[in-house]
DNA sequence: GTCAACATTAAACGACCGTATTAATCGGAC
DNA sequence: GTCCGATTAATACGGTCGTTTAATGTTGAC
């Protein structure tokens, strides 16, 4: 019965190292030591066993959000007590710090900025409803923040400030490297440090607040 | 002899929309109406067409942003009197109009984004140079505006401006659907709109400059 | 013990992949 | 015209792909 759950461990981290395309169902089933045909079995197919791979990884990150958000509410009474800069910590936290909410390792973001690029960013089927109600609450607390912005420029920063969370796994390494001038890799990146920056530099592109 | 001209165009377009391993070689001939054994010929193979592919795409980039860097320096007389939002319009611009400098259609982004993660975020070797020139001669500039900022901090700046330049594209789309609550595709963005608003935003998230 | 439902296995299928091989064709130089 | 290197064309090869099939093993209810 574990099967299917091997199957599913040995999927997340081939398919975030090598891609969707680039990984066979003989290699996940071979990596999860499991017969070939349990994939078609369990899953319908690669293409379920992809689905069922990206819902694994994307609905926990919502779901920690959405968690985050209400727990910051009531550590404060209300949303508009809600500081900002804790409100965008809220908002990237799953992103930077996936293993908070059980997702394994740093991987996962690539697995996700794949499929994201790989299907023209169409949220999968499974994770839409979640998706859209996490990224709705963030947007009615970020409209508490700025009464005076147009809804349409909020929704702008959010996406700003994802898109900035979400590259600075990747880029940033390179980015470091080249600033330094020198090749050597200076292991990994403080995330604790790289969290707080990238919060300060979104709030401030928000344009800072009411405080 | 435009045969090789033609598979490039033909595989421009076929890997930003299926990706590289989504597309074979038969797809580009076909698309081409060239021959199979072409690829092999001019390009000794599927790899040295996705090199050649990718280099045409993110070489122009640079070129753009370094020559952009440049004019405006010209019109200035001097870096440090570059204002910073034209400093950074002119860092962002060729991503979000990409055929201004011969980069044909919204596409190559795409591309650019597949090639990035699937190579774990490796810059091409053929455009290594480029790339390296044309992020210091910006963070050289930045520091000008920015004398207090430690470099490290700069970098991480440009490389969040980066990010959120660089996922405008798909998940601004989404995203704009989830504000209006309506799910009917409302066409294009507005890129000039876009592009101001992400060069605001990133001028308000590196801290506003030294004015 | 028997049966049925579920789960796993080994083997095979047809389709498509990237590449190599060989032959045919072209375009100037002489 | 003749030759020759450059290019294009047609075909074949070995390999891997996702999926299916049929047989076997496992489990629990009755």
């Amino acid at each position: 019965m574990d099967t299917r759950e091997q199957i599913l461990n040995a999927a997340w981290d081939l398919f975030a190292e090598r891609g969707f395309e680039g990984v066979s169902v003989r290699d996940v089933t071979n990596a999860a030591g499991v017969n070939l045909a349990s994939v078609s079995y369990h899953f319908g197919g690669k293409e379920g066993l992809i689905q069922e791979t990206v819902k694994r990884c994307m609905n926990p990150i919502n779901e920690y959000r959405i968690r985050l958000l209400r727990e910051a509410i009531a550590r404060h009474g209300s949303v508009e007590k809600v500081p900002l800069v804790e409100l965008m910590t809220a908002f990237m936290r799953p992103v930077v710090m996936p293993e908070e909410c059980g997702v394994r390792s740093g991987l996962m973001l690539r697995l996700l900025a794949r499929y994201l690029i790989e299907s023209d960013y169409a949220i999968p089927s499974a994770s839409r409803n979640l998706y859209t109600e996490a990224f709705q609450a963030y947007a009615r607390a970020f409209m508490v923040h700025y009464p005076g912005v147009a809804p349409v420029t909020l929704v702008k920063h959010m996406v700003f400030s994802a898109g900035s969370v979400m590259f600075y796994h990747g880029l940033g390494k390179v980015a470091l490297q080249l600033s330094s001038g020198s090749r050597e890799d200076t292991g990994e990146i403080d995330r604790d440090e790289m969290l707080k920056d990238v919060v300060e530099f979104a709030v401030r592109g928000f344009g800072g607040g009411k405080q």
